[in-house]
DNA sequence: ACGCGTTACGTATCACGTAAATATC
DNA sequence: GATATTTACGTGATACGTAACGCGT
């Protein structure tokens, strides 16, 4: 697991198609289709059901949506709070 | 910034010690030190204070060892979550 | 036939481990 | 000189992108 394949489970989550995630990632479509394989194997679960539309979340995709949005946001609060707590030395 | 960088930076935060963090991890000592040596330069702030006897927590890494605990605990409650609602299929 | 996700495959990058270097007591 | 981290360097594994495929409408 790596948080690049959650950001990447996220993207495609909210975009519910692989294409639009990809872009968005500035990344094309295999590598983020295999981050999604790699992700549902890993966790032992189908996160997804592929339509011919695209990508719906199932249950476990969506339990795993609200753990993967509180990952991202606590590696961005990290960077913030040290990067804080880093400028510290001393003050003008 | 990855997980392995984030889980080395824990062990070597609680053991204050890159070579014994190493064996804990089942690594060697310089692949930890890079992992270190990578989050501080992506952070732009250093986490630890070198000494002669090991590493001492600055207060920056101080400060991210409490978002990286929660990071971690995050992945655990995820892949904990995803596997139970997983395993959801058809009751027995 | 079209649009979607996936698999195949070749190449560049990353990450490890062994060995050597650096520094502090 | 011993113990600690760090740098050098060679090799195996990862991860990308292009191209080809499979599947459903």
């Amino acid at each position: 697991m790596s948080l690049t394949h959650i950001q990447s489970f996220v993207a495609v989550a909210e975009e519910g198609h692989v294409g639009r995630a990809a872009r968005r990632l500035h990344l094309t479509q295999p590598p983020l289709s295999r981050h999604i394989l790699a992700l549902e194997d890993e966790l032992g679960a189908q996160l997804f059901e592929r339509t011919p539309r695209g990508m719906r979340l199932l249950p476990a995709g969506e339990a795993f949506l609200q753990h993967a949005r509180r990952i991202l946001a606590e590696v961005d609060a990290a960077v913030h709070t040290v990067r804080g707590v880093g400028s510290e030395r001393s003050e003008p």
